[in-house]
Order: C-alpha cells, then sequence, then structure tokens
DNA sequence: GAGTGGTCTAGACCACTTT
DNA sequence: AAGTGGTCTAGACCACTCG
C-alpha cells in the first residue's frame, strides 16, 4: 500500500486520512520498528496538501506514543506494542470484551439514598442529596470476578432506578440515555484481604488476595458523576497499565512548606 | 495577571509563552473550572500572534486534561485536579519525594548474570546475553517498603557494574552516564501474600498482602532498557491512576479469530 | 448573524543532523 | 549544502452554538 487517493470532498479531514493511512502501514507491519515514515515535504508534495496539514497526521500518530519524531532526523516507527490491554476507563462488559472473557453481572442491590461522608465528597454533594447506589457481582466465563458498588447523584439521571435493567452496562445507559460520557477516572488502587461476606459472593477463601479500587469518574468538563468502590479476585484479575514519563513543562512543583 | 509582555525575540517559542502564562492563570485560581479561556481570535490580535500559534498554546494544555474545547463555544478550565501524585514513570527516590517520604535504598545483590528465560523475552536479548541485575530493599522513613529487582542490558552500560553506587539512583546514572532516558513503562501489577525471606525483609507478617509489579522500562525509540520484578507492602503502599477513555480512532480492534 | 473552534493553504525562517 | 522537523504568519472556508 502506498499513499495515495486522498478524499478532497471534506467528509473526512485530509490529516485524518493521513494519519489513518500511516497508521494502517503500521499495523500491517509494512513500516515496521524504527522505519522512517515519509518525511512531511514528501508527504506534502506527494498527496498535495500543505506541510501543515501532514504535520498535523504525523502528530497525532506521536501523540498515542507509536511515532516519534527527531528533529533534524525524521519520523520513526516506535518500537511500543499496540497494546490493547492498558487500563483504560471502560466498562466491565466492555473490559471483558477486551480480554475475550465472557461478562454477567448480578444485582446485589439497587436504591437511593442519601449521600454520606466519602461519597458526598466525591461527588461534590451536600449531605442528604439523593445518590443511585448499585451493587452488583461481577461474573467473567461463569466465575465471580469482583463486587461493586457505584454511586450515581440521583439529578444526573433522575428516573434511572425505574428504568434501568441493572443486568445491563451502565455506562451506555448513562451515555445514550442522558448524553452524559465519562472522559476520565481517578483511581486508588490497594491489596487487601477477603474476608466474610465478600469472600463468600467472591467464592475464595477467607485471607486470599484482593484488589480494592476506589474509582471517582468524570465527564471532559470535570464533573464527577460516578463513585464506584469495588472488590476484584487477585487470582482472576491483574492491571495492567501504560506509565509515561511527564513532561517537565507541566510538572507541578512540591508547594512552598515552612517547617 | 494579563495576557501581555510576549518576548519575540525567540529564545522561548511564542506558543509555549502563551501556555505557560494560561497555565498560570488557572494554577494561581484566576481562571477557575468552568471559566472560559481567551479565545483564539483574542489572543491572536491583543497579543499580535497570528491564530495558529494561539490555538498551538490552547492545544498543549487540552492534552494534559486541564482544558477542554468545544467547537462553537470556546475552550474551557476542566474542573479536574492538578494531580502530581497519579503513577508515572519514577524513579524510587522521585516517587518517595512526590509523597513527601524519605528515601534510602539498601543493596541487597548486584551481579551479572546470563539473562533468561521472561527476562531474555522482556528485554529482547539472546539467552546467555549478560544482564546486569541489582536487588534492592526500598525504604521509606526508616521502614522497608519494597524488595525490586532490576535487570539491565550489559551492553547498555558496560562498565555500572564497576562505577554504579546501588544506594543512588538507577535512573539518574543512566540518565547522566549513558544518555538513556527511560520514556515508556508497560507494567503488570498483581496482588498476592508476602512469605518467606520476602515477608522477612519487608517486616511484616507471612501472609499480608502485597503488591506484586512486573514493569518494562523503555526509552521513546522503544527499545526495553530495564526489567523489573518487585514487591510492595500493600499496608504503606497504594497506587494512584488516572485513567482516559481511549479515542475511538486508535482503538484496536481483536482480531478476528475462528472458533 | 456573530462568534467560536476545526481544518487547510502556501509560503517563511530557524535549529538540528548528516554528508 | 541539503534535508529534516520546529515554529510562525496571514489569510481562508467550514461546522457548530447561541441569541
Amino acid at each position: 500500500m502506498e499513499l495515495t487517493c486522498i478524499d478532497h470532498s471534506g467528509v473526512e479531514p485530509l490529516y485524518y486520512q493521513i494519519q489513518q493511512q500511516l497508521f494502517e502501514r503500521i499495523r500491517l507491519g509494512e513500516l515496521k520498528a524504527g522505519d522512517p515514515l515519509p518525511s512531511e515535504q514528501e508527504i506534502s508534495t506527494r498527496l498535495g496538501v500543505s506541510r501543515m496539514t501532514a504535520r498535523l497526521a504525523i502528530k497525532s500518530l506521536c501523540e498515542v506514543g507509536i511515532v516519534y519524531s527527531k528533529q533534524g532526523k525524521g519520523s520513526f516507527v516506535s518500537g511500543l506494542k499496540l497494546e490493547k490491554n492498558f487500563r483504560q476507563v471502560l466498562s466491565f462488559s466492555e473490559e471483558m470484551a477486551q480480554s475475550g472473557r465472557r461478562p454477567e453481572s448480578r444485582p446485589l442491590g439497587f436504591d437511593i439514598v442519601p449521600a454520606e461522608g466519602e461519597v458526598a465528597l466525591a461527588l461534590s454533594l451536600k449531605p442528604q442529596e439523593k445518590v443511585i447506589r448499585l451493587r452488583r457481582l461481577r461474573i467473567a466465563d461463569s466465575v465471580p470476578l469482583g463486587i461493586e458498588s457505584s454511586y450515581i447523584p440521583e439529578k444526573l439521571c433522575p428516573d434511572l432506578k425505574a428504568t434501568f435493567d441493572p443486568r445491563t452496562s451502565l455506562y451506555q445507559t448513562l451515555s445514550a440515555r442522558y448524553g452524559i460520557q465519562i472522559a476520565i477516572a481517578d483511581e486508588v488502587v490497594e491489596a487487601g484481604l477477603a474476608k466474610g461476606e465478600k469472600a463468600r459472593l467472591l467464592r475464595i477463601a477467607k485471607g486470599s488476595p484482593v484488589f480494592i479500587f476506589t474509582r471517582i469518574s468524570y465527564v471532559q468538563q470535570g464533573q464527577a458523576v460516578e463513585y464506584v468502590k469495588s472488590t476484584y479476585r487477585a487470582d482472576r484479575y491483574k492491571i495492567v497499565n501504560r506509565l509515561v514519563r511527564v513532561k517537565h513543562r507541566f510538572a507541578v512543583q512540591e508547594d512552598a512548606k515552612s517547617s
């Protein structure tokens, strides 16, 4: 395949078409790790677009880490694998689909309660404002995997309690019915030991290792829309992260502290 | 503070000066969550730069998530906290500095061994190629926190074994002495139970929960330079992640699988 | 209709790398 | 000197949002 066939009709942005062509060549192995991409100049003349447009295409590939550019040298395919398993904001169903497991959810509770303590704090609610609480047992390939408790401000989705089937995808419903798209989530991960009811529900021995997640999900605007506390079996679940070295430009310096 | 004082002398790029001014106004709280940024047009005319330059400044703020843009509306400060504690590629010393703890390292072993099994695989080495192995007990505020085993190809830093003081920062040495800057790392996190020698070194009871990390670090070009296996006490260590919703443009589809 | 960001052009000069 | 990416200009048209 070669760089050709740019559609100027305007249905797809030019830089996006170029980006996709390059991405495809990398994905197919036609461009391998370490190989140089066509230079901005070459793309520009070959496809009859301006250099800024060619540049946009390459820059967007740099942003996802599969390409890197060096001033004076060129742009090259990086050796990083295109992993599909890195930890992202995913619904349980999406996550299971990625790892090829069959998801199932068993509702353990679904009610409306006043926000209190950490829930109110996380969701920026006044105490006593109502939240929808949804407890579910998450099951993968018929084996219990985790227990999740979600809390969502009732005011964001007033009739969710009446109309939502707790065996289906919460994220999909929030998006389709209320226009709420979760964009970012902050999570704290702890490791602990299973005990009592949790061990029983997860069908593991007391004292088995578990992950404990505390997650707050946000829409792009930064408003918190969901607080989740969950416990996952460590024998059947692991976390895969891709960590990046933060750009020094945005390094947040420690606030000066006397003493 | 206002948008002023652009230095056209060329020592700092214009877009970077603008980006820093905006960042500073947000950091100081002069622009708060939800507030609109000056429009691209306004920045352009007020500072006498082209619109593309103003746009570059805003886009770079979008990339780190503290600003978001909506076509037809404008660019706004997002409500996300500027967290300095999200999991990044950090050396132990850097990580401790961030959380305000005093780091210490006690060497447990420092030798050169042939790469085998998972180490060879991770670092793309032939079996029997030499790797430098460094085992260290990591200590925070005088309390044992974790045990780390690092493996680095000897060919990348031939005389490291002879000259490196294992109580100091490995990353800093790699960068300063060999020009190796780690840019990205992939890690797998598991939860398990402490036992035997590890429990003893960490001074915790057998059966206490621990995190088990397996990390491969890469330079920007994608070459693997370090394999690390470590065990951390779960009672004194937790993980803080910021997860993002992946852009559908780069979603990697499941490879078709028969059956 | 006016204002916004999204895309695009056709140039330009610069810093950096390689020959 | 020639080629590369990094920055920058001064325009342009478009899609979208809001009054």
